[in-house]
RNA sequence: GUGCCCGUAGCUCAAUUGGAUAGAGCACCAGCCUUCUAAGCUGGGGGUUACAGGUUCGAUCCCUGUCGGGCACGCCA
């Protein structure tokens, strides 16, 4: 059989059906053909729920439709038999030759195999994280790029263009608010003191800053400090601030203090920040190929421009001094300010420059992955795409819930300002990278995810990802104690592997490019993860009830064969999940 | 109060998006190492899919209502 045309028995069976359909119908109903997979072996491998679809436009009884569709089907040598069952199902049973022969398959594309080309080389991005650098990336961040990386890699697997993106919030006040605390730190390390402000950053990382400044710095930015608390109320010098309106003065104190200073206290937070969040996650498996700047999108004239061009198409209007779009007019509940009164713009207003940019730079799908408490926030960016004349269902959100920790079977706090949470990077420190990253996509994006601190750092075997992991080791040293040539295992005869075990095995195999390819479809690289665990399963079935290494070499041959390519898939299956596959456990 | 998401075995979660008898893992019970790694395997009990209606050949999935949980309702990001 010439293997690099092995047919999808998918698209086979659908397009036998689709023969069957054009005989048997005259008139020309829409229809969608949908080939399934069956869940018990007594309605053979795949189904098809036509006949039942059929029934009404046809004014005939489903099993009547579906012995006609059977009848009308073109003979094809991959079936062993059709049969009408239930209501009206038609079920297809697979030759064990057919699946005998992807074995070859599998072995000859090893590395490739599960890849597939549904995507057929469509722009895609993929932003996500985006975390605003101001401190650590926590076990919330986590999930996001866990999520956000696994999905990535399988809509590339699934033939897509994929785009990482990660969007750097670097203009905003968060960002003074982090400068301004390093300051103030450092201005303690040099003996100013002043009251730390309640609503400024409180984590440890901040006088981490605060001393690398010190250390190569010295007092070289300690200006004026007398004039630090103008403007303040006079509590303001034995009491810690507490308000928005206190920190935005200290805030412009600094700047006007600092004067060119600030730029570098600003600078260098940024560039401390980014340089670790870069570290942190690629440690975590997770990389980028663009890290886009706010700032650059000001820089650039972007930002006016976006605005200039929702003055044009009259979506912009004025009140009590701020700019606002008029949201409501796409659904939104209340319009929105783009500029505020004090003459800065919002993040909506950049944010509406970046997502014409994504467009601009020619994505013909943008997805965002966003937190779940950003939710609020999707029709007001889908309507200034709309007003901007772009199809707002060309960007996807994809929504991830909070992972909320559990540490001693209590809620484990969770506050960024107040510096009162597990790191992402303690997490890997604890729990390991692939432990975590299977974790985390082990769960539908959009269910909450309670994360047992305990349960993940005690290395149990109740971690489902030693069990894949254990699987490819074991499969790893049964094929160093062969020690023979795997190129001889492509001539293996695939025809001795006949027992259920195999035969459901080789079933498995079959499915995983339809798995990446529904995960690619559904944003759901948890498919990828159950998937990996059956397939597991099965195997390590297999494993305690059949012995590998036996005398009979064409028998020994065929059983290495399919654990080589199982072995094939449990790796490229962990890899898109970023998880490593050991050779030894 | 209004909007969005969620509610499935004791616990944590699936269910090919409307398909056939709702499945796994923990936990619990009983077995399996003289044999390629026991981080494994085999068997067992566990369910009114929160509740009540509706739509149709068929509903965990779609619609309405009730109850319960989360999130969002800024000239913050």
């Amino acid at each position: 059989m010439n293997t690099s045309e092995l047919p999808n028995l998918k698209i086979h069976l659908s397009q036998l059906m689709q023969q069957a359909v054009d005989q048997v119908m005259t008139s020309d109903t829409a229809i969608s053909i949908e080939i399934t997979r069956t869940k018990q072996a007594s309605h053979g491998d795949y189904a098809c729920n036509l006949a039942m679809q059929l029934a009404k436009p046809l004014h005939k009884n489903p099993r009547e439709i579906a012995t006609m569709l059977i009848e009308a089907m073109p003979a094809s040598p991959s079936l062993e038999k059709v049969e009408v069952a239930g209501a009206g199902f038609i079920n297809f049973f697979i030759k064990n030759t057919v699946k005998q022969a992807y074995l070859y398959h599998i072995l000859q594309t090893g590395s490739t195999y599960g890849f597939n080309d549904a995507g057929k080389g469509k722009k895609i991005q993929v932003e996500f994280v985006s975390a605003n650098p101001t401190g650590p990336l926590h076990v919330g961040h986590g999930r996001g790029a866990a999520f956000g990386a696994s999905l990535a890699n399988v809509l590339s697997a699934a033939g897509y263009s994929v785009t990482r993106e990660y969007y750097v919030n670097d203009a905003g006040r968060q960002m003074d608010i982090l400068a301004l605390s390093t300051w103030l730190r450092y201005l303690a390390l040099n003996d100013v003191h002043v009251p730390f402000p309640e609503n400024a950053y409180q984590g440890e990382y901040v006088k981490d800053m605060a001393r690398l400044i010190y250390q190569a710095h010295a007092d070289r930015y300690v200006h004026e400090p007398a004039r630090l608390l103008d403007g303040l109320p006079e509590t303001a010098h034995e009491t810690a601030v507490n308000t928005d309106e206190d920190l935005d003065q200290l805030i412009a104190n600094a700047k006007k203090i600092l004067g060119q200073d600030y730029a570098y206290i600003h600078n260098l937070v940024l560039t401390e920040q980014l340089g670790d969040f870069r570290n942190d996650l690629m440690e975590f498996g997770v990389e980028f190929d663009t890290w886009f700047s706010e700032q650059s999108l000001f820089d650039n004239g972007l930002v006016a421009h976006a605005m200039q061009l929702l003055e044009e198409k009259k979506q912009l209007y004025r009140q009590d001094g701020a700019v606002w779009f008029r949201s409501t007019d796409f659904g939104d509940e209340k319009d929105r300010v783009v500029q505020r009164e004090n003459g800065q713009f919002t993040y909506f207003a950049s944010d509406i420059a970046y997502h014409l940019n994504k467009f601009d730079r020619g994505f013909e799908t943008v997805i965002n992955i966003w937190g779940a408490d950003h939710h609020g926030y999707i029709s007001r960016v889908k309507g200034a795409l709309q007003a901007l004349q772009l199809d707002p269902d060309k960007l996807k959100i994809a929504l991830v819930q909070f992972a909320v920790l559990y540490r001693d079977g209590k809620k484990a706090p969770m506050s960024t300002r107040s510096g009162e949470f597990v790191t992402l990077r303690e997490l890997r420190q604890e729990v390991g990278k692939d432990a975590a990253r299977f974790f985390y996509v082990m769960r539908k994006s959009d269910q909450h995810l309670d994360f047992d601190l305990d349960l993940a750092k005690s290395q149990s075997n109740e971690n489902p990802v030693y069990y894949v992991q254990y699987a490819h080791a074991r499969i790893c040293s049964v094929l160093a104690q062969w020690d023979g040539d795997p190129a001889v295992l492509v001539d293996a005869n695939t025809d001795l592997l006949t027992i259920e075990n195999e035969l459901a095995l080789l079933q498995q195999l079959i499915d995983f490019p339809d798995t990446i390819e529904a995960a690619a479809k559904e944003f759901s690289p948890h498919l990828v993860a159950f998937y990996l665990r059956e397939l597991a399963s099965e195997f390590h079935s297999y494993y305690n009830s059949t012995h590998f290494l036996v005398p009979e070499i064409a028998l020994m041959e065929a059983r290495l064969a399919l654990i080589t390519a199982i072995h094939h898939v449990l790796k490229n299956g962990l890899k898109l999940l970023g998880v490593d596959a050991p050779e030894k456990m």
